[in-house]
RNA sequence: GCCCCUGUAGCUCAGUGGAUAGAGCACCGGUUUCCUAAACCGGAAGUCGUAAGUUCGAAUCUUACCAGGGGUACCA
């Protein structure tokens, strides 16, 4: 429907001023100004040399469109109401379960990385945020036309994956009563101590990647738990194996000028505003240098545009990633780099302490056996990415009017549980008949609710963050059950049940649609 | 010191250059012989951290400052 204003507004000015120009089309702050409003005439105020009300005006007095009820000046705004009948058509395009789907293929393929935890311990609650956030931000892209890949990278190699070999090989010679000594920072936890238990039965010739294998094997049951997909796995390791490191540093010393500086018996690249080490002195890469490369084989299997969802650890290294992939031929706009801030568990008022060392700290498993999967995706998808979010454990899992999953999934399951006693009753829930009967405030309201869904799922593509559908859906949830208490709908007015039970049938399917894309379930019964 | 995030109602937060800044919770009052009251309706609640700047127009962009949090390894 936005896109239909958008049109007939642009056609508008170009038949009065010749003038091809971007205009936002946007909802008025009031019902009674009408369905949509543009602020064209402000933009055009200064091309054409008029005021924007002037402009207005001559705009609304000669538009032109069967579908517009009315155009009406106000300060320079335009604002449009369009006709019931354009309302209803979309009300029935909207029976559908993919409503809110794009029907326009975007040509270009998008590769998702996301979590991308280190192998060495338990997923905890950050991972959960980026999880949900990157999964559901999948789904909305697709939904949207993109063609997107999701892909986890392992950090398989390197000192940390050492140490947790270091620390099993310890805990294994504790168990068996051998003098022993944990690393220093080495990890703990009971995790460690099962798989000791595990590497006693089994003997690895290696620890290290022993505890990387199970590890790895754990978080990926936790994902798949958390109902978190991937497309592909991508080994650090398989990267330097295949001499991919090695690629960068000739390409970048092949750079003219070279960013790279020998310094200190180590390999220095010259950023723009500091250098920082790509080779130690002892030959070893550092972390950033396999993530260039495994950026460049991102692009070289055929990916357009990268996004990368990443911890706030992790922004110093941006400028680096950014600057090396574009003396190597891809330019910064090819990589987005998103920041899912931290995550602090409260209880109440009570912030739960979390230490990774002293392996005290709240795992994904843990919060979905807290507070379940629905709640859980639902908080961390409330929340934009940017803003370091507190969760409440006592308010995801209370069952109550105060948790606002439950506020969505009750009018989904309310729902339901009507059309399945109209059906019992011999109604149809999808007949489209009397729809233009529906006219009070309650209705119209929904009618014209249940298009935005759309509008919403363009914003949340555009802008890559899933909340805005979550607070559509809270928003539409409560225009429902608004309207649910205000009409009887099966034993009410006789010519009035299958339009109502039309609408809340159309309702049903945008929840469950909305829900979907977020990872949460909808359920029948409460 | 430098870098990043945040600052909007009592609390948690929407608002990504537009109109009189919104919602949930909490608080106060009302609604059920009736399809799910996990619901609905009404009320009260604001120096958008501060100050300048850009703009026809700023909570939104720029700069400086204040406050809170995080980072600042030849770890990842």
């Amino acid at each position: 429907m936005r896109k239909k204003v958008e049109q007939i507004i642009k056609k508008s000015i170009s038949d009065q001023f010749a003038i091809d120009i971007d205009c936002e089309i946007t909802h008025p702050p009031s019902e009674d100004l009408g369905d949509y409003s543009t602020n064209v005439a402000f933009l055009l105020a200064r091309e054409v040399h008029k005021s924007p009300k002037e402009i207005a005006e001559e705009i609304t007095a000669n538009i032109k469109d069967n579908k517009i009820e009315w155009a009406k000046p106000v300060n320079g705004f335009i604002n449009i109401m369009l006709k019931k009948e354009e309302w209803l058509n979309e009300l029935k395009r909207a029976n559908n379960p993919n409503y809110g789907d794009s029907d326009k293929k975007k040509n270009k393929r998008i590769l998702l990385e996301f979590v991308s935890a280190n192998p060495t311990g338990p997923l905890h609650v950050a991972s959960a945020r980026a999880a949900s956030f990157g999964d559901s931000l999948a789904s909305i892209l697709k939904s949207q036309g993109f063609d997107v890949d999701c892909e986890y990278y392992i950090d398989d190699i390197g000192k940390q994956v050492e140490l947790l070999g270091k620390s099993i090989l310890s805990k294994v010679k504790e168990l068996q009563g051998e003098p022993a000594e944990l690393p220093c920072d080495g990890y703990s936890g009971e995790y460690i101590e099962e798989l000791a238990k595990k590497a006693i039965k089994e003997c690895p010739s290696d620890y290290s990647s022993f505890g990387v294998k199970e590890v790895l094997s754990m978080q990926k049951n936790t994902l798949d738990r958390f109902r978190v997909h991937f497309d592909k796995w991508v080994s650090e390791k398989e990267i330097r194996e295949k001499g991919m490191v090695n690629k960068v540093i000739e390409d970048l010393s092949s750079v003219k000028p070279s960013p790279l500086i020998q310094k200190d018996g180590a390999l220095w690249f010259a950023g723009e505003k500091r250098e920082r080490v790509f080779i130690r002195s002892d030959g070893t890469p550092t972390y950033i240098v396999p993530d260039i490369a495994y950026h460049l084989n991102k692009f070289e299997r055929g990916f357009e545009h990268l996004i990368d969802l990443l911890g706030p650890d992790h922004i110093d290294h941006i400028p680096e990633l950014k600057k090396s992939l574009a003396l190597l031929g891809h330019p910064e706009e090819n990589l987005e780099v998103k920041i899912i801030q931290w995550v602090t568990l409260k209880r109440g008022d009570q912030t739960v302490k979390m230490s990774k060392r002293s392996g005290e700290f709240i795992t994904i498993d843990e919060l979905i056996d807290e507070v379940g999967i629905d709640a859980a995706r639902f908080f961390f998808l409330m929340r934009k990415a940017s803003i370091p979010m507190d969760f409440d454990l006592d308010l995801a899992k209370e069952q109550s009017e105060r948790n606002p999953v439950f506020y969505v999934q009750y009018g989904h399951a309310r729902i339901s549980s009507l059309l399945d006693l109209a059906r019992e009753k011999g109604y149809s829930t999808d007949s489209q008949n009397n729809l233009a009967l529906l006219e009070k405030d309650e209705e119209l309201r929904l009618i014209k609710k249940i298009p935005e869904f759309k509008e919403v799922l363009e914003d949340a593509a555009k802008i890559r963050e899933p909340h805005l559908v979550a607070y559509y859906l809270l928003d539409l949830s409560k225009i429902y059950h608004n309207f649910y208490q205000g009409v009887r709908i099966i034993g009410g007015e006789a010519e009035l049940v299958l339009p109502r039970l039309f609408l809340s049938n159309v309702v049903r399917n945008v929840i469950a649609r909305g829900l979907s894309l977020l990872g949460v379930s909808a359920p029948v019964r409460m």
